[in-house]
DNA sequence: ATGAAAGCGCTAACAT
DNA sequence: ATGTTAGCGCTTTCAT
């Protein structure tokens, strides 16, 4: 393959305008000190040329590589996409940070890390020194990753934190996970559920645990007793099968259920099937995330909806603005994440779900 | 932000090890006129200094970006995320385009792209212009878009275009969609169908039409007349739903149906649940795609699945082979898509499904 | 087999 | 408000 070189660059539309570079440089980046009629004798030339500005070039020279890279859990994504279950979470993100960074003249760059391995920061250090990003989206569980999060402070590279709340390096950003949990409760509760049974997530999400808190608050405004109610799972179908059976064989087994995940969910519902449960009727039943699948379930899932698009949309947001304003403060933003009603949930056969 | 430079330089390198930047350069490209020892020395300081190349500076100088741009229709893609339905493509494409990608140390950019717009060219030539990637993967529909095959035709890149059977420019990649219809029809046939209904797809995508020749092909095998028994759709479930009412309401209506896609199969299912007819019991039913959803139906769909990862991961091979070729000669490679069998195929009620 | 020099397209710093 | 200069990190070309 021949060298290729840029068909017009910067010379070219200089040359046009009758102007030096440096004026081209200016326009291009919108910067002042530039006259109207400049301005825009210059545009026509880029129009006229069919200009775009090489983002290598551009990274060389300049501190902006118009990159945001975007981290996500390796085997976690990839086991996702090879079960052919799909994998909501990153499209959601692709639709959310991706459409912003367009916007913005960005681009994402997806990338898959490795948590686990020894070698993160390599892996990191790889990226970000191929690439040079202008900032980094975390998501969970790489968020909270304390040597993740201890590198990347390191690199002067503003960064996002999805799905945490531990303020320090790097902005952080999450959903509210806890009041959600709290909201799906008073819902079931003012249908006149009392026994709340709640299947928790792997711990190592922090998520899990606002989840819980939010389940926990509420009940305990309720003035009712979370005692025999929760399990723990870890997300997975199987995990969730277990925590449901463990629930629903219970002497006093509760007449709602609230699943950390939609997978959960699904264990639960089907465990129902099998003792003959059926759902909203003898149980009701709320799940977390309302990924696609939920939808088509019998019956159809009530669920919280986790607003992944719009969360990475704002992390591309911040990261953008952080760069401009050459500082990353950081605001801790929460995002709303609302309840979607469809038909896993009634009131209880007999009042007050006993 | 402070203007960022590299952490470790090509310069870093060559001053550790005590040799021109040349050698180094070298060592990284895996040139030849090295001696091992040199090599060796290299790779240690690479090692330990932690250097990685930047592909903004690779490619200033030469002619690789190691970038790949992977090009989807914008509209169709919105819509698929905004649903929420998920994106099972984009998912698979990500999967064996990436990790392929990241084998050869490149990395694949996904990009969005409106077909309808009267500025494709401009489109493309932004995406061009900014990242100079190494090649492009072109999917349905833009794989055979003669506007887009055209533009690509004289930038001197690399382009895979997935789905096309069209020789020509570009390297042409496809899934087996008549032998994979062939297949459908005669595992139908073999159970004793006889009056076998066809679904078709858009015809804005070429793949449509080999699924119904492949349909066709087969029904004239058996020695069976497709009278009556062809309904167009366009890929949407409203579409579906029009066609299976038309092919269901037939005086003799099918015993069994192929749909183009998945989203015509679920609205197939739906409509013959209406009429009261069981599946498979009533009717046998097989999609298209394969996508996470079919598994969740009742009953859950045999589907030809789609091999859009390994079609990517191919996609990538190819065009690194033609960059480092020089050439990209044109394989014309076809993917087989295998049936996965599932529950709503049985045999019809009363042999030779009349 | 190795090295030196030139330059890719752009922007920061410094003129004017 | 505009222009000039130097250099980013790397590879290409051309020495040796």
């Amino acid at each position: 393959m021949a060298r290729r070189r840029q068909a017009v660059t910067i010379k070219h539309v200089a040359a046009d305008a009758g102007v030096s570079l440096q004026t081209v440089s200016r326009v291009i980046n919108n910067e002042a000190n530039v006259s109207p009629e400049m301005k825009l004798r210059v545009q026509a030339s880029i129009d006229k040329l069919g200009y775009v500005p090489s983002i290598a070039a551009q990274r060389m020279s300049g501190s902006r590589s118009y990159l945001i890279l975007a981290i996500n859990d390796r085997d976690r994504t990839i086991a996702d996409w090879r079960a052919r279950l799909g994998a909501d979470w990153v499209d959601q993100m692709l639709l959310g940070g991706m459409l912003k960074c367009a916007e913005h003249g960005y681009r994402l760059v997806f990338e898959l890390v490795d948590t686990h391995s020894d070698h993160v920061e390599r892996a990191l250090l790889g990226a970000i020194a191929a690439l040079q990003p202008d900032g980094i989206i975390l998501t969970p569980p790489h968020s909270d990753n304390p040597q993740i999060v201890r590198f990347l402070g390191g690199q002067n590279i503003p960064f996002v934190r999805i799905g945490s709340k531990q303020n320090g390096v790097g902005i952080s950003l999450s959903m509210d996970d806890e009041g959600a949990a709290r909201a799906a409760c008073r819902h079931l509760f003012d249908l006149g559920h009392r026994r709340i049974g709640f299947i928790a997530g792997s711990s190592e999400y922090e998520l899990s645990q606002w989840r819980i808190d939010g389940w926990k608050a509420a009940m305990s405004e309720f003035g009712v007793s979370c005692e025999g109610l929760l399990e723990q799972g870890d997300f997975s179908y199987d995990s969730g099968e277990m925590a449901a059976r463990r629930l629903l064989q219970r002497a006093e087994r509760p007449s709602a259920i609230i699943a950390s995940n939609d997978q959960m969910a699904l264990a639960t519902l089907e465990v129902a099937r099998e003792q003959g449960l059926k759902v909203p009727k003898d149980l009701s039943l709320i799940s977390f995330d309302n990924t696609p699948i939920v939808r088509f379930t019998q019956p159809p899932l009530t669920a919280i909806d986790q607003p992944i698009a719009e969360t990475a949309s704002l992390a591309v947001e911040l990261i953008i603005a952080a760069k401009k304003g050459e500082s990353a403060s950081s605001p801790l933003s929460t995002i709303r994440a609302p309840l979607v009603e469809r038909c896993s949930v009634c009131a209880p056969a007999d009042r007050f779900g006993g």
